[in-house]
DNA sequence: TAGACCCAATCC
DNA sequence: GATTGGGTCTAC
């Protein structure tokens, strides 16, 4: 008999702790098997996370702790899903982020194999069936079933379905003469185009390659302009790595944004790469896990969640574009990709390369105080000259033209410039859509979505009102639901809009919209953009989605239609998010020998962010905005945690709130600031109403022992959900 | 007085 | 998170 302790399934904070069950049946159980159990009347999936055995019996085992047990109804693993490396990962991320210890498994693993009940209807393993000789003797045959012995004699194992007489098969696996075979097949089929030659590396870049191997930190922040040959460093460390006979793990913001990283490395390297594609289907992306975790590939590329491929011996991570915040997930365990590069490599010993022309202040701060090695790469390679960039003050009458209320005289006239020359443009606009909301003019009504209380996104290819935070869809109406007047009015404009006003200005021109209701997958993405770079089009409209990694080399303007968008946003972050944006922007145009300029249009001109981006100045941005920080306490001088509460009750929540907030208070831990309880931007959905309570602090020691503690106080009152975002980006 | 409905406790 | 069981409400 075997005493199993299992997590189950469910990531609720008062559901995190084992549970005991018996086994006493034939098949192997070890920690990281999964098994079905009985869990109140109902089947659920348990993680086995402690094997015991005992010579006692069932009574005897329940009289000794006072439960009631009940046996595993199913194995449904038994072979171990992670291996030691990262049962260890999962340990340690649960206390850092104060998050169920399921939850982290959860995220761990690919659809099909996750400890959840919708594991069990997920793709299975794809065999394909192949003829196998086993005996080449040809005594007792006809002469067709000698044809296919001889056959698989001189050829090897053939596919059954090439094999045309299934009959005469069927009478030689009666004789014995050969068998039918499964082999594993992936349903990934990887296009290997034939590799570029190695370009050979600047000094600037070898430079950078010995510090990054030979540094006494771990970690490497290597902040390189665009164009300063990044990816040249990546590839050459990475060959570097396969050569010591150890693996590479590379993470990249969305895969399908950098098809051109993604073609340099499985040119080069072939099949040792896995990807882990946003939208790879779940079967696809459990092959290349099973692939990964078999051993059969050394150099997995992927988003987030690929910080966790079961790669052995791993020798470097890296991080490209390492700022941008999709690296961070924003749901549990709320973990940011970076960390737990780092807390891997601390137990490989491997090193942690973090590239970015614009690093996220945390890193940037991290390498000035030496806890990061730091790396410059400040010259372009090919000494190509900044696009001239102007910051266009829309507040300036003289600015504004009679044609269009969205488009400025000065971006008039440089597109008609271009235009002329032949040349492409791509616009910027950090929101989709066409309108930003709608509203009543007789009784100030606004639409807005009955699930979240944020206001409603025209969308006029469908004409439809939506919410782009939670999906929901309405009819857009001819009156105001409130008053009846039919007197509505569209408010602010999006990408949509931009199009409109573009075949208004320029009803000549061809304008391709780029954004998340157009990119439906990647090869619809892959192909608008090859249409474009082709010239197919004149004019690139788009969110931010159009502003990374890729190289036009006939688009000689980028505008930033309306920059204060992202300013106007309540975050610390919003100031760096803005200057990053625009200046990966403006590194959009003139990547030849043509010359390039970019126009932002801004209500604050004075911005320094703006200014800063406008003239490509990290260093500049970076000071100013460290001393911001500094004096509003926000990171990298303080780490932010938010409290997120959550309840169907709204008094509850609230008195919930602040009974939390006068504990923690109370509490009086130095240099620690208590903000809250805050009523968040949607404060109410899914069900439930939210509060938030959010921590500013120097010293997480003492800190985080009380929250965990307290938490296991707080896990007996399930009415009130609570999850700690540590590290938040989203204050 | 049965069924609907709500809430808190509990899960091994 | 989902179920249960007990309490209360409610309609005929």
């Amino acid at each position: 008999m075997k005493i199993i302790d299992v997590l189950i399934e469910r990531k609720a904070n008062s559901l995190n702790r084992p549970f005991a069950y018996l086994y006493d049946g034939e098949r192997n159980i070890s920690v990281g098997s999964r098994v079905n159990v009985n869990f109140n009347h109902h089947n659920l999936v348990g993680y086995v996370i402690k094997v015991m055995d005992t010579n006692l019996s069932k009574d005897e085992i329940e009289k000794n702790s006072g439960f009631k047990y009940t046996y595993i109804l199913d194995v449904i693993n038994e072979e171990p899903l992670l291996n030691e490396e990262l049962n260890l990962l999962a340990n340690e991320m649960a206390e850092y982020y104060l998050c169920p210890l399921i939850s982290i498994y959860q995220t761990m693993l690919p659809s099909s194999l996750k400890p959840s009940s919708s594991s069990l209807k997920g793709p299975k393993i794809y065999y394909e069936k192949y003829v196998h000789l086993l005996s080449p003797l040809e005594d007792d045959l006809t002469p067709k079933q000698i044809e296919i012995v001889r056959n698989l004699k001189n050829s090897g194992d053939l596919r059954l379905k090439d094999v045309k007489s299934q009959s005469i098969i069927k009478n030689l696996v009666n004789k014995n003469r050969i068998e039918i075979i499964k082999v594993e097949k992936p349903r990934l089929e990887i296009k290997y185009e034939d590799s570029a030659p190695e370009k050979v590396l600047t000094p600037d870049q070898n430079q950078a390659i010995k510090s990054i191997l030979d540094s006494k930190q771990s970690v490497t922040l290597l902040e390189g302009v665009t164009g300063s040959g990044k990816t040249e460093i990546y590839l050459a460390l990475v060959k570097e790595m396969l050569n010591a006979n150890k693996n590479v793990i590379m993470l990249v913001p969305e895969i399908s944004l950098t098809p051109m990283m993604i073609k340099m490395f499985t040119s080069r390297f072939k099949e040792d790469v896995a990807i882990f594609h946003s939208d790879l289907t779940n079967a696809e992306r459990y092959d290349e896990y099973r692939r990964i975790s078999s051993g059969k590939c050394r150099v997995v590329i992927g988003a987030r969640s690929a910080v966790f491929a079961p790669l052995n011996n791993v020798g470097l991570f890296i991080l490209d574009e390492e700022h941008v915040e999709s690296y961070k997930q924003d749901s549990l365990p709320f973990y940011h990709a970076r960390e737990v590069a780092i807390m891997r490599a601390k137990h490989f010993g491997a090193k942690v390369l973090l590239g970015s022309a614009t690093p996220s202040l945390e890193s940037r701060a991290r390498a000035s105080k030496g806890v990061y090695n730091f790396v410059r790469l400040t010259k372009r390679i090919n000494e190509k000259a900044l696009p001239k960039t102007s910051i266009i003050d829309l507040t300036n009458t003289n600015n504004l033209s009679n044609d269009s209320v969205i488009f400025s005289l000065p971006l008039i006239k440089a597109l008609k410039e271009i235009f002329s020359k032949g040349e492409q443009a791509i616009l910027l606009i950090n929101r989709r859509g066409y309108s930003s909301y709608l509203t009543c003019r007789n009784c100030g009504h606004i639409f807005k979505c009955p699930n979240c209380g944020i206001g409603l996104t025209y969308h006029r290819a469908n004409n439809l009102l939506k919410c782009h935070h939670c999906g929901h869809v309405e009819m857009v109406s001819d009156n105001c639901p409130k008053c009846g007047s039919t007197y509505l009015s569209k408010i602010g404009f999006g990408t949509e809009r931009i199009v409109d006003e573009m075949n208004k200005l320029f009803p000549q021109k061809r304008v391709l919209r780029l954004d998340s209701d157009v990119k439906m997958n990647v090869n619809n993405l892959n192909k608008s953009l090859s249409q474009f770079a082709c010239g197919e089009y004149d004019c690139l409209v788009g969110t931010q989605m159009v502003a990374k990694g890729h190289d036009f080399p006939n688009v000689t303007l980028v505008g930033v239609i309306l920059a204060d968008i992202g300013l106007a946003l309540p975050s610390f972050k919003s100031a760096e998010r803005t200057f990053e944006l625009i200046t990966q922007a403006i590194g959009r145009a003139g990547r030849s020998d043509k010359e390039g300029q970019a126009i932002i249009q801004t209500y604050n001109s004075r911005h320094y962010a703006l200014n800063y981006a406008a003239k490509q100045d990290y260093e500049a941005f970076y000071s100013q905005e460290m001393r911001i920080r500094q004096v509003q306490k926000y990171p990298p001088f303080t780490y932010l945690t938010a409290i997120k509460l959550a309840a169907k009750n709204e008094a509850l929540v609230i008195d919930f709130a602040y009974q939390l907030f006068n504990i923690l208070a109370k509490q009086n831990f130095p240099e620690t600031y208590l903000v809250g309880p805050i009523t968040p931007f949607i404060p109410f959905f899914g069900g439930k109403y939210h509060r938030e309570i959010v921590i500013k602090y120097r010293k997480k020691d003492n800190l985080f022992s009380f929250l965990s503690k307290m938490l296991i106080e707080m896990q007996k009152n399930s009415q009130i959900d609570i999850q700690f975002d540590v590290d938040t980006l989203d204050f």
